[in-house]
DNA sequence: TGTACATCAGTGAACGCGCGTTCACTGATGTAC
DNA sequence: TGTACATCAGTGAACGCGCGTTCACTGATGTAC
């Protein structure tokens, strides 16, 4: 059957987060044209209406992935004051963000991704640091009003920021979603509070 | 050119070795059968001499992989007495382990070993959860003789144990190998044992 | 010690499947006059 | 208001490439007698 015509930005967002619910489902390895298209209710050949390729679907997929890691950022900046419960809140998006997106952690994690493309594995370095390095700017600010210890290294902090909550969205992907992330995230955060803050 | 011939032992061994350093090199996505048979000096067609299928050799790969993790939690429980040092030992001794062998997040990462193949993930969950297991026995026992605090969560200790350096070795695998696994773990351990032992 | 034979590892050619991609065509929607 | 036309999104069939796998054959090594 037929699909209603669509204008191409529409179908441009609708097959992006058609291809967030396929790798969240199947994994980056087992995200197809067909199986996009089919999620989104097109035949495999309209992709092509929409997309130059395979490689520029995935490319506007990360784009939407680092959109919607550095909203949170924002988002917590603009509503905690102190470094401290600013990391709180960002580590509880983030449980959140990888708690309801399984395609998430599916895509940091993949090799697939990036296999034989070096842009593309710059292109998730990029993002990955991007993030590391708005964590470390919360660290450092936290250490200028003196809530965070002074001799923590704050690149080291800020790695194992993201280390609190990595294994657990591992976990997540390989029980299925049986690993419950956000309960992890309320037993996880008072450990990482408490080496980073003082008192 | 005839390779020469070789018990299929030998060849066993040296065709899961070659494929831990295919998949190091170019990733999950990037292991070919004609890559690893390349590696190891053999036309494609001979690794179904040794193997029944691509699938028979990557759970030798796992099986590899999983004996490797453990032979360090032995070696670190013969070497050292408390748990704290165990802890840090252990901890040192994987951080060279993914320094050495950039298969091995590799494959942990990788959705393309299990994709499509339900018990492939359990194995790999199996392995994982296993390796968690003997880091939360280590932190039970720290427990119990009064290095660790009490309050600690040992379930909680054991992915947060894990987490330490799980982001690290995934910069490192993105990064190429620039991301010192080692110097992160030198910066790191003092704040993870910070918040796990007692003083 | 020599000979015939069984076993077994190595190989290139060929097959088949999955999947990204192309193409010619269809039909709906908007627009010019 | 009606008509002709341009634009553009949707589609199934077909193509081609990569890659796992099979097969018939080769040749080396070990073994029985």
């Amino acid at each position: 059957m037929r699909a209603k015509k669509e204008n191409t930005n529409v179908r441009r967002d609708q097959l992006t987060a058609a291809a967030l619910e396929v790798i969240g489902r199947e994994g980056v390895h087992g995200l197809s044209i067909a199986g996009v298209s089919g999620q989104a209710g097109l035949g495999a050949s309209s992709v092509y209406r929409h997309f130059e390729s395979k490689d520029a679907l995935l490319d506007a997929v990360l784009d939407h992935l680092q959109q919607r890691l550095l909203r949170n950022v924002t988002e917590v900046r603009a509503e905690a004051p102190g470094a401290v419960e600013r990391l709180r809140l960002l580590m509880e998006r983030h449980a959140c963000l990888l708690a309801a997106n399984p395609a998430v952690p599916a895509i940091v994690f993949s090799d697939g991704l990036s296999a034989g493309h070096p842009g593309r594995a710059r292109k998730i370095r990029q993002i990955i640091e991007c993030y590391l390095g708005e964590v470390r700017a919360i660290i450092q600010e936290g250490q200028a009003e003196g809530s965070l210890k002074p001799e923590l290294d704050p690149a080291t902090g800020s790695v194992l920021f993201l280390g609190a909550l990595l294994p657990a969205a591992l976990l997540c992907q390989l029980t299925g979603g049986d690993f419950q992330i956000l309960e992890h995230y309320r037993k996880a955060w008072p450990i990482f509070r408490q080496s980073v803050a003082v008192g």
